[in-house]
DNA sequence: ATGGCAGCCGTGGGCTGA
């Protein structure tokens, strides 16, 4: 099974991008993140017509998660979970499902705007919630994968001047020990479990001409937890679609499992 | 040192993203 995670930067924008990478990548299950748009426009029949299914949740102008899950591959329609449980949110953030035996969690991290904010303390808070439901869901779960845009470059390595960002929002220390945390939890950062190029991203600044650059950041990610992991052939990012015209800032990620 | 691009809302330019 081929699941996958991408940040489309609004899917009104991105809808062709997103069927026209369905087509390419053969996913089976893809985490979508800021939808920037309501349920009511979620464009479900436009999918359907694909062949693939979803569940979304969404709002007005930001945020949003959704999972697209192609048509055969089987879903538990009494699984889905939007929200982390017991922490009131009204940002739509995380959307869950039991697809093929395997817990998908989609997740849009908090960005934080800057270290100290209220912004990044909200992240904190959100990442605490994150990680004590996930203690609870992998119990009950022990397939579970968590993908998404985490807004965390987890290492230097994931960064493309690290001295530049050093202490900033989404390289800070504090930010990086919720990383570890979270892997703490027995999960695996897939793309790890593989030889991978040097300085491959997720995301790239639109200005500055940072993707010709290779200026970016690898934030988005598949984690996995130790019976996935086991299963786990690849994980690769895919650049292609950062190069179509008017493209999502981030890339994404595919991970074969099982 | 700063802003730079993109999307949203909604017609100005501010907010947010990463």
């Amino acid at each position: 099974m081929k699941i996958a995670t991408w940040n489309v930067n609004s899917l009104k924008v991105r809808q062709q991008h997103v069927l026209d990478w369905l087509q390419l990548s053969q996913a089976d299950v893809l985490c979508l993140q800021e939808l920037k748009l309501t349920d009511d426009k979620f464009p479900r029949t436009d999918f359907e017509a694909a062949g693939y299914k979803s569940w979304f949740a969404g709002q007005k102008t930001y945020n949003g998660v959704g999972i697209l899950v192609r048509d055969g591959v089987s879903v538990d329609e009494g699984s889905v979970v939007r929200n982390i449980p017991g922490f009131d949110d009204p940002q739509q953030r995380v959307i869950a499902a039991t697809i093929n035996g395997v817990r998908i969690v989609s997740a849009y991290f908090p960005n934080g705007q800057a270290v100290g904010s209220e912004k990044f303390a909200y992240k904190m808070r959100w990442l605490d919630a994150l990680h004590d439901w996930l203690i609870d869901e992998i119990k009950a779960h022990p397939k579970l994968a968590l993908l998404g845009d985490y807004n965390i470059a987890p290492e230097d390595r994931d960064v493309h001047d690290p001295k530049a960002w050093e202490g900033q929002n989404l390289v800070s220390p504090e930010e990086r020990a919720q990383f570890v945390r979270l892997v703490g939890l027995g999960l695996t950062d897939s793309f790890r479990q593989f030889e991978q190029p040097e300085k491959l991203f997720t995301w790239w600044d639109y200005r500055m001409l940072a993707f010709r650059r290779n200026a970016g950041l690898r934030i988005d990610h598949i984690l996995l937890s130790a019976e996935l992991a086991a299963t786990c052939s690849a994980c690769e990012v895919d650049k292609v679609p950062r190069k179509w015209e008017q493209p999502s800032d981030h890339a994404p990620v595919i991970a074969t499992i099982g």
